[in-house]
DNA sequence: TAGGTTATGGCACGGGGTGCCACTCGTAAA
DNA sequence: TTTACGAGTGGCACCCCGTGCCATAACCTA
């Protein structure tokens, strides 16, 4: 009953992207009643109104979230929810597509704040880290309540229904940086034949992973610490570990601070990573030292 | 109601993991009417019982994949599968947990027989390794019968709720190769100081978005062709890409398939990648040779 | 043949999600 | 001020998914 075009998943969720005033063109979650589209030319609803339906989808939010919290998910009712906020169950679905959702209420809005970030990237800048600074808008989402986001947390991983949404909810951020990455790797013309699409969608999940596991271990350790900072840290190791390939490596800030060559022995392996601006000389003498010692190699 | 203890999500999956005869254990869902657990000691049901209630399930699932392709998942009611099958409908949910998992009744078998590819992996082998071949489990069970996996494909593209099901049983293939690769990084003293447990979800994250990535495409193809080696060449790809990190590159088989040194230049940074069995004089003639050309690296 | 186990059919119930209609309220136009 | 319109709401009814419960039939063991 939702039509066959909604294949991709967020794309019924930008109207306007950007609509004008706020969240003005994007009232919460209206999709029932098809073909809603409130026009957005005139906003007839002054902010008044929608300051009050804002408001009250708040209201439905925290009620939802104390309730899950104190009787668990399943054992609350929409109309207890509905109640607790003082509205009835019908006004709870007009906020919220589902149950689920009213526990995750601002990833519609990330969503298109992601977006807009991707929108609004310079030229200059590499797609990856373009979409490394995307993914650092939805950890700030969950940084900016920590409390609520660790029970939360609790919640969906005692919930698979709960656990369940999320993952679907992230999965959205995944295929919108994998498109971005496909729209963006070909025109950035780092590397020559091998532009395969498949590095686009590994890249895309690497960098979703890198934050999952930040997230996750922010929230277990009570959601304390300055996360931002970690997942930074996080990007550094995957440039670090992943750097050579299709040229990652920060275009211009990191590559200056890294050393010209790097060399590790490793497994059975050794490995060489330099930058062709550096001598050849120096390379060799890289590589030379790295047969020559049986000891790990230079740690982080 | 399903009890706070399943934070797994795939832990009530494995009763006996490899539990004797066949899917004597598992005999499809039995999630209902909790501790269930058939003992698995005196397999009571004769192999013409079991037999009786794969025939069902198989039936079921038939006539529910005919049903969504014709009318619709969403028109489709429990009822009708059921009735199409010639059982009742109470039926129906004794042998899948939902309406969705009608749809994908292998992946509960399937995420067993990867279980068991991770654990009968020989100690020699690459955990990175051992993970792919436990991905290729999956991605010969969608090959196994490509019309029902490209049918499949166009409903999980249209309708949210079977796509949302798809994301959550792959996201379930990811998380047991973190696990596994968690307790393997450590053990395999490859690197020195960082094994974080982040390159751990990365490696497993990359290695199902590629399985993903060669999956849909194939699937966008309607099926035809090698798909397996489709997804060796795109872990190629993978090892080649991101092989400087975290010593991938096939320990023991692979190794002797490939040369002794690799070199490849691209994005402004070469690299070289050699076994230690590999002479210095080899290796230095290869690094020397990539310092020299302009040109893309030797294809795959 | 008797007793126990397993799969099934059928019923009823709770609850999520949706369509529909009437009502209220606030704003813009007459 | 009155009127018209649109947005949000309350309330009702409905569909259908998922589950607990019980009776029954089929099958294996003793």
């Amino acid at each position: 009953m939702r039509g066959p075009d909604d294949t991709t998943g967020w794309a019924g969720v930008f109207p306007g992207l950007a609509s004008g005033a706020g969240r003005a063109g994007v009232p919460g979650a209206p999709p029932a009643e098809m073909q809603y589209v409130p026009h957005m030319s005139q906003p007839r609803s002054t902010a008044r109104t929608t300051a009050q339906r804002h408001r009250v989808r708040q209201e439905l939010a925290t009620a939802a979230m104390h309730l899950f919290s104190t009787k668990g998910y399943e054992a609350t009712t929409v109309d207890e929810i509905a109640a607790a906020a003082g509205v009835a169950r019908r006004t709870f679905f007009r906020h919220f597509r589902s149950k689920e959702e009213a526990i995750f209420p601002d990833h519609d809005d990330t969503l298109v704040r992601v977006q807009a970030v991707l929108d609004s990237a310079e030229q200059g800048e590499h797609p990856l880290d373009t979409v490394c600074r995307g993914i650092t808008e939805v950890l700030r989402m969950y940084a900016e309540s920590p409390e609520v986001s660790v029970e939360r947390y609790r919640l969906t991983r005692e919930v698979p229904a709960l656990r369940e949404h999320e993952i679907a909810s992230v999965a959205r951020y995944d295929r919108l940086f994998t498109r971005y990455l496909l729209g963006h790797f070909d025109e950035a013309a780092h590397r020559a034949g091998d532009d395969d699409p498949l590095l686009a969608e590994v890249a895309a999940s690497a960098v979703v992973a890198a934050h999952n596991h930040v997230l996750r271990r922010w929230l277990r350790a009570g959601g304390k610490g300055d996360v931002e900072a970690q997942l930074n840290h996080a990007f550094d190791v995957i440039r670090e570990t992943f750097g050579t390939g299709m040229g990652v490596g920060r275009t211009e800030p990191a590559a200056k601070a890294a050393p010209a060559v790097r060399e590790s022995r490793a497994g059975g392996v050794v490995v060489a990573v330099a930058r062709t601006d550096a001598s050849p000389a120096e390379v060799l003498r890289a590589i030379e030292k790295a047969l020559e010692t049986d000891e790990p190699p230079t740690g982080a």
